[in-house]
Parts: structure tokens; sequence; C-alpha cells
DNA sequence: AACAATACCGAAACCGGTTTCGAAATGATT
DNA sequence: AATCATTTCGAAACCGGTTTCGGTATTGTT
């Protein structure tokens, strides 16, 4: 059944071999003609165009795509870079991701330009070359700083295109982001009705703007439960398993250590789970663990890990309409998304065991 | 640092503004003259190649991409479909395979379309239309069959591709793979030398050509060993974490459960450790797991999970370098390269706790 | 039946490069 | 100085489409 089907061999059983001009002679006409009868112009008869349109099926006529791009000066295609690979690549974000992406551009007729940044050369520099050579439309941007390079490069060339999370010049590109703050005012909110009042974060680098805004939700709530702020169980971290673990125990190893710790990031809740362990933490009697991401792997581990969870396919059809409608319309006033992540409980988080529970409905 | 610098603006500020005609223009010489200037012909002065390459990198010119491909007849870009995901896309192979394989592009002046297959048409037509609109030069296959479709239609074209993985057209086209067979023979042999004698396997579908090769060196090494082959601690799977789940449930409510399980994937292993936590089983006491891949999650997880590992960028690297030189000279004989994987110990397998040691040295 | 309006298609320019071919300029040879 | 070989560049075709413009052929109007 997967065989391909062997029959008396056609002239044209190879594909892409007739040219427009193959077909206009065929039919004894220019290959303008055909081009509109192809194109739905209406100055073409319908008799001529069905004529037209069956010799294209017949024959297989597929136009070539590169002369169709020279001649409309569109490229049909938007750029994807990927961010140097951190070196413990625990997320299956970039493959879920890529994957929507190219699905949702497909049904607008847009490839989509995988580039890989090399690691020794600037950050723009890859969106500098795919911009000069004029081989992409539009970029989607994921990973943002808040103070981004390439959005810097691409707002002055004027080129389109759309971000995954926030930066600082956020009022003057569009943007699809998850509200991380909110979802960490929630997590933290869930833990602090459990009975923790001391609870540790483990933040992604400085130069990650969605992690910051992570820890500034997290601090909204425990500002708002009329909880001291410790600065010690405030802890940075790079997004990775590693640097969870190095969080971990300095949070762990310390005199009065945290009940809870909220992770920037599902990698970075593994490191810490690890670390816990380690050190004998009973998670999640001893200590409850939070991350943020929602990989499905989280789902197998023991116990479960509670995390953030969001739909990335979701992410990606959204960006890539406003991406559509910026390059449809490149004048069209700055438009955003702000989605919601969702607390997903699966087992990682409970009430802390010693339950001093001084918690206070309302602090004033 | 990173804001782009503001200074006099340059009238060719914006890049991707100058063509060709105009720098031959400014020179005083012919687009053709100064094509072959900037393209090393002989037939140019060093004198005015100097002076032509000056003005190029001085007015930023660059070469319009489609124009130069559609002169040259070529694409410079490779095509990589991703296979529909399955519901638990549990896998960093792909995104680190992107990443690795655009890497190793770029050295080489091409560039990476991705596309998606959509789940409801037949699994080859991404690369028909691909084929078909010339938009690529060769492809990136993995993730093979045994009788695959997209395998037969590219040869059936003559199209260039390289597989990750073998198939039944193995000996007519070029391909990588990770001998699985052999590192489940080691793998088997590693279980049997800590003195398991009754050992499960849970496997991928019958579709993944790989994992059959996984089962037969599997059961190669049994007999090998002298072990009897029980045809009950065989279980299929689907490459998930769920049907990991569901296989271990088959094995170990079995009478005489094994004492060991080797897995076809990683993703498999986590879920047949999770049904065997239910189930009460201690992992390694009790039970040892094995799987395949060497994903990074497994090394957080407790017991951290011992598993077959190999490098995906080697892998990417070598197969690129396997499609460069067929697209260079498409009439070369087929070549292919074996790469083995290694046994990673994490601490998910030890010998069995009844240690029934009829293990024998040597089997007649 | 004469004329205007419309439908339909051919011709040609164009997109931005590459490459072949031939001619002019230069240098070498005798 | 005349001839020949080389160097160096211009002219033009070409890649495979799209789109504008203008000219017939057809239809409609009176």
């Amino acid at each position: 059944m997967n065989d391909v089907k062997i029959g008396p061999k056609e002239e044209w059983v190879k594909s892409g071999e007739v040219r427009i001009s193959d077909l206009a002679a065929e039919l004894g006409l220019t290959k303008g003609t055909v081009s509109r009868a192809l194109n739905g112009y209406e100055d073409i008869s319908k008799k001529t165009r069905k004529r037209v349109m069956e010799a294209a099926t017949k024959r297989g006529y597929v136009p070539t795509t590169h002369a169709r791009r020279l001649a409309m000066g569109l490229t049909e295609s938007i750029g994807l870079v990927l961010p140097p690979m951190p070196s413990q690549p625990v997320n299956t974000f970039v493959s879920e991701f890529i994957n929507s992406v190219s699905a949702a551009l497909h049904l607008h007729g847009y490839d989509l330009l995988v580039h890989s940044a090399n690691s020794e050369e600037s950050e723009v520099e890859p969106y500098r070359r795919l911009v000069q050579s004029r081989k992409v439309d539009g970029f989607i941007i994921f990973r943002t700083h808040e103070k981004d390079p390439r959005v810097n490069y691409l707002l002055n060339e004027g080129f389109p295109f759309v971000t995954h999370g926030r930066t600082a010049r956020m009022a003057e590109h569009d943007w699809f982001d998850i509200d991380g703050e909110k979802a960490f005012r929630d997590a933290t909110s869930h833990l602090i009705k459990l009975g923790h009042q001391r609870i540790g974060f483990v933040g992604g680098g400085r130069e990650f703007f969605s992690a910051q805004l992570r820890l500034k939700g997290f601090r909204a709530m425990l500002e708002e439960s009329c909880l001291e702020k410790v600065p010690s169980l405030e802890q940075p971290g790079d997004l990775t398993g590693q640097g969870g673990e190095i969080a971990a125990q300095n949070l762990l190893k310390q005199t009065r250590p945290p009940t809870a710790i909220l992770c920037a990031n599902d990698a970075t809740a593994l490191g810490v789970m690890k670390a816990a362990r380690e050190l004998g933490f009973n998670i999640p009697e001893e200590l409850s663990v939070i991350g943020y991401d929602g990989i499905a792997l989280g789902a197998y581990i023991d116990p479960p890990l509670t995390t953030l969870t969001f739909s990335i396919e979701e992410s990606g059809k959204e960006m890539l309409n406003l991406l559509m409608r910026r390059l449809k319309n490149p004048d069209l006033p700055v438009i955003s998304k702000l989605a919601s992540a969702i607390l997903k409980l699966r087992g990682s988080e409970g009430p802390p065991s010693s339950i001093q529970n001084k918690y206070m409905e309302n602090c004033l």
C-alpha cells in the first residue's frame, strides 16, 4: 500500500519539469495569459480559463517558487532564529512552538525558515543577514530580553516581527505573552492558602524579561498577604536544571529553610526537586515545589510536578495572526495579546508539615 | 549597550535597498561585470575587482536571494518535515536536531525550511509540494518506517535526501542511524550480567523501524545467553509515556513479573517507572528500568534513569555531510553511517533482589 | 449598418540576479 | 610596425514567473 504505483510511465511523470511557457505553448497562448488565467484575473474568458486550469492540473504544473517571489517582490516566508541552546535542553517548548507556527503559516501560504544563532557572533547577526538577503518578510522572536537588541534592530529597520514575550519597547511592536506575573501571583496565593509562610523563589537570569515578571508577581502576592519579603529566599537561576540544584541548595541549607519553592520554569523545578531529595527533604510533605511551563514529562516523575501551564499551540497561532496582520498592513497600530497560564495541580505541593498557622485572612 | 547606535543617518542606512544595477551605475560598469567581479571570475582585473568589492561593502550590497536562486537554478535550501506530533511530545530530540542541522547547514550557505505535516493528509503530501514548487534541493527525513512512503516517493522522483534511520530500501539511499540493535544487545547483556533472568521489553509501534531493530537486539542477546524467549514479556508500546504505563501494567501484573524492563525510548521508560511505583515496585531494588534516547530530564528523576544515549548534534552533522555530498554529485554511490549509542548508567538498574543465580557463563 | 463599448488576449517590460559570447583594448612577438 | 594572443569588459540572453498596456474581435446600441 505504501508503494508508489508502478504504471506505464507518462512523459511528465517527474514533477516540476513543466514550466509556464510549456503550458502556454501547448495551449497556443502566451505565458502572460496563462499566468492571468491561473491567478483569477477577470479578463480571461471562462472557456480558456477552464482549458488552462485543466491542462495545468493534468500536467501537474506548479509555479516555481523563486520566480514567483522575484516577480512579486515578496518572499512568502518568515524567519525564526533559534537562540543558542542552553546546555540542558529539557524543554520541549521549541519543537512544539515550531510545529505550531509552521502549521499555522502553511494556512497562509508562507514558509518557515529556521536559522540557528551562532553563539560567537552578535545576537542580531542572523537577523541582519536574513533581512539583507531578503529571505524573509518578517520574524517570530521568542525569549525576549527587556532590552532586546533584536527588537531594536528590527524596529530601526522598520521590519515586521512579533515577539513571544514583552520588551522595554513593547509599545512599539506587536507582541504575545503569557501573563507570568498573574500566574505567579496565583501560585503564590495557592501556597499561602495552604499555610506556607516561608516561600522560596528561584528565578531566571536577569536577561529574561519574563522571568523578571514572574518574580514581580511572586513579590506582589507576598506583600498583598502581609508576608515579609526575605531577600535570602529569592535565588537567581538560569532556567536550567543545574541552576535549580544550586539555588535549592542555597535555600535549603539555610537555618530556616523555606517550606515551599516557586521556580521560574519546570527545568529549574526538576533541579530543585533533585537537590531537595539529596538533602533529605520529602516532597511535598516537607517541601512544596511548583514549576512553570507545563512540560509533559512533569506528570511522570514522583511526585508529579505541579506547574503553571499554557497552550503552546495557541501561542503560535495567536502570534501568527498578529504577524500576518502586520504584513498585510504595516501601518496598523501596534496590538498585543496577553494570555493566562493556569495552575495545574499534580502533587508536588501541599500544606507545610508544621502548620504554624499564623496565616492571617486579612492584613490590616 | 544593546541600543542601536544613533548617528547621522546615512542614505543607505536601511539595508537591502541597493541593487546590483545601482552598484553598476555608480561604478560606471554593467551589472554583468559587477556580478562577475563579486563572484570571483578570472576575467576581471584586480583593480576593478577591488573597486567593486569596496563599493559593495560600503553600500552594504547583498544579492537578493530569490533572484540569485532563480538565475542559478537552485534553491540553496533543504526541507525538514515535522511528523505530526504525538499527543505527548516528550521528546526534545526534534528541537535539538533542528538546531544542529540548521547550524551545520549554515556553514554550507543553505537554509532550513521547516514544514509540518498535516495529519489529515498523506504523509508524502508535504514532500510533494516542496518538490513541485522547487522550494528545496533535498530533504532530511527522520523517524523512518520500514516501508516508508516518503522514501518511495523521493526515490521515484530521484530527489536527494538522507534519512535518520534505516528503511527497507536502505541500499538505495544515503542514511544515518544509531545502531539500536547493538545498543539493546549491550543493555540486555548488562542486565543479564547483573543477574536478571526475566527481562521485559516495551517496544514502539510496528511502524517505527528503529524500534523493531531494538527488539531484535534484545532477542538476540537473550538467545545468545541461553535465556528462553517469553512472549508475554514482550509488550508493544507507542513511544509515549502513556504507552509505557499500560505496557508496564501488563508486565508487572503477571504471576511471574520481570525483574527488569527494557524500554524502546525514555518516554516509555518514564511511563514504566510511574506504573511500577503505583504498583508498589521499588526501582531499582525490585525492578530495573533502562530507556533509550538519553534525554536530559532523565538525570533529574528519582532514581535517575539509566539510558542509551548518543549525540544528536553529531547525528545532525553527519547527516548533513551525507546530504551535501549527494547534492554536489547525485550520481555517487549510496553511503551510510552507523553510529553507536552508549549505555549511560545512572541508577535505575541494579541486581535483582532475589538472586536466583542460574546465570550460566556459557550456553552449551 | 455604422459606431461605441466591452471582452479577451498578445506583446513586452519587469523582478534582480548569472553566464555566455564577442569585441575592444592591451600586451607580447617577430 | 604588423600580427597574434591575452586581458578585460560590455551587450545580451536567460532563469520563470507577474503585470501593464494596447490592440483585435466581439457584442451591444441606435
